[in-house]
DNA sequence: CCCTTTATCTGAATAGTGTTCAGATTATGG
DNA sequence: CCATAATCTGAACACTATTCAGATAAAGGG
């Protein structure tokens, strides 16, 4: 887990150094146990050493801490997908599909090795302020990926108009009803076959 | 909604009449207003004129109570997935084609009008008993459907054995996505065309 | 018809929660 | 060095889930 910019310890100097982001940080070791909805912030406060009312001086209530980890762990997983796609090179077209493939893997996998985190961020636990969901960093990768797919010539452009409501649709709602435990895990690998398929990609 | 059989009184005598499903529906109403956490034991309880501990004779702790909310609402749901296929009549293509239309509006319209019930169903806070996903009342309409696409030529039969993931997903994505805000609710018509023209359906 | 038995519900108590606020503590800047 | 301002504490309030001993009322047997 990599620590988003905006995070990074800004003074580390008065009473206790950051409380902020220490809190944060106890709050997702305490989701990552026991899951968004049971989240207490005494016990979070507990856990660094501070008195429960140290909190108010940071966020306004709860779902404003719940906020800021929502905000902590969108960065996370955007640069998750950034890392693999800069892991793969080439712009012809099996790198392409292969970088669109990697899209929806590092999606899914982050959201089986942390479930309830993943559920926090989906699960209407945070309300993130972004206006335009176009504008999201992980919506900008993915209508990129698809345009090079496009560029490259492995998908049609007839379904392009398609592709990010398709891609983006299927693969959060395989990924959030095999966390919920409604489809088996398996079905996850096919179903980008059946994208890749379905958006005129050759195998 | 509908009631399911389940639920349908079954002695309306005792104490109170049955307090299993008054508990149930006091706690939906809750649950509609103020969303699955920040559901309220005793408010339920204090809702239908009972004691908190009156609840526990009935449901071992506040989970299970969620549990039998979730069986209520997903009978619901499935329900009024097969009333909307019951009305539309015929075996030619389009008919299948509107049926399955259907099949994904109706998902849709239901999550729209209560979201924080179709989070209880999804997010989460209720387990479902159901071991095989393929047993579900809705993963059977579905299949149902997509096979009557293909018999009646709507649909190409290469594309059949990702029917029910692609549909699925898709629809799943799409509805918790607009739900929890991150999407537009715009997109999920021209979603619902994407699928139809990915799945090889003539228009 | 009464009376025992059993299901049903109440009341009180425990432990934990979010939130507020007056005041104690401690670093910062003049 | 001292006044000021940022930072945190302690106690309090109203709320929550959960447990359990006991009150209440219905059901069934004599």
């Amino acid at each position: 887990m990599v620590l988003a910019t905006k995070f990074r310890a800004q003074r580390a100097s008065y009473h206790h150094g950051n409380l902020e982001e220490s809190l944060i940080k106890a709050a997702i070791k305490l989701v990552r146990k026991n899951g968004p909805d049971h989240l207490s912030l005494r016990t979070a406060a507990a856990d660094i050493g501070v008195s429960p009312s140290a909190a108010y001086h940071y966020f306004p209530d709860k779902s404003a801490l719940l906020d800021g980890i929502g905000e902590y762990l969108f960065t996370d997983l955007a640069n998750m997908q950034e890392e693999a796609l800069a892991k793969i090179k080439g712009t012809n077209a099996r790198a392409a599909k292969a970088r669109f493939r990697a899209l929806g893997e590092v999606y899914f996998k982050w959201a089986m090795k942390e479930p309830n985190l993943f559920r926090l961020m989906f699960g209407g636990f945070c309300s993130i302020e972004d206006s335009e969901p176009e504008d999201s960093p992980a919506y900008k990768l993915l209508s990129k990926t698809l345009d090079e797919l496009v560029i490259s010539g492995a998908m049609s452009k007839a379904m392009r108009p398609y592709g990010e409501l398709i891609a983006w649709s299927s693969v959060h709602g395989a990924t959030t009803l095999i966390v919920e435990g409604h489809m088996p895990s398996e079905a996850f690998d096919s179903l980008l076959d059946g994208i890749q398929m379905s958006l005129g990609m050759s195998k």
